[in-house]
DNA sequence: GAGAATTGCGCAATCA
DNA sequence: GTGATTGCGCAATTCT
């Protein structure tokens, strides 16, 4: 951790920080000449148009609207993140349920291949049957229970 | 918890925009007190005693880190969201890969059952031929030999 | 039109 | 020491 502290020389204010965010604070010092866009644009003719009204940093009203702001950008963020997350998960969850699909079919396929071979099978001995001479089976424990 | 680093308003402050990004948007003006002493930290007792060079803002190397990490950032945001979108596009083509899945078994698991009913009424004409007295028998001239 | 939610961006701390 | 990450605040913009 490490602390730069700030402080302001503007009488009056000090340090903003309503709440104990428990957070950093990052600095950006501003002077409110009565100005451009503060930040708005600069590097283009930036009027200072915008709102006859600089909006003091200093304002009450600035640094609870900045600080509302703040609460709304961490929420938003956690959000996303959680969001995020979330698609991982299912990814996951999906890839889970592929391979049980996978198993499924890959059963169900021997499962017919066996069952068509018994046809076969059983084709032939028909065949046989009309004309002796084949390789018949004696045994037919049919099972099809699953 | 905090580090609050900030200018004051104090005569003599510059303010230094990097430079005309080429979106030029936004821009911290960032005042820079001379010194390190002036500027640096205030609140705390915080000691200047981190590092023996407060590292100016002013700085042509302060400004150069900054921009390289400014672009090492972007870089991986970038990278971070292009991650995201694939992880979604992911979900998406596990979702398609599923439901080729589902319908695949549900063909198979069709093809199974009528294969079975098959052996059923296959199983049924023989019992009838063993033992007369059935109701159909229209296609099985096969007398097994059992 | 106000306030919440998003989004792009820079700073600084930390990781690797 | 350097690039990559990450948390955070600011301000512009978009959504409600």
């Amino acid at each position: 951790m490490s602390k730069v502290a700030q402080q302001n020389s503007t009488p009056g204010i000090s340090v903003i920080h309503t709440q104990a965010h428990a957070s950093g604070l990052q600095q950006v010092p501003q002077l409110v000449p009565a100005g451009p866009g503060g930040g708005g644009k600069a590097a283009p003719p930036s009027k200072q148009s915008k709102k006859s009204s600089p909006m003091d940093r200093n304002s009450d009203e600035y640094r609870q609207r900045r600080e509302r702001n703040n609460m709304a950008v961490k929420k938003s963020r956690l959000k996303s993140k959680q969001k995020a997350q979330d698609t991982l998960q299912r990814v996951n969850q999906l890839k889970e349920e592929n391979e049980r699909l996978e198993a499924k079919i890959k059963l169900l396929t021997k499962e017919l291949s066996v069952l068509k071979d018994l046809f076969l099978e059983h084709a032939h001995n028909l065949a046989d049957n009309v004309q002796p001479g084949g390789t018949e089976n004696t045994t037919t424990p049919d099972n099809a229970g699953q």
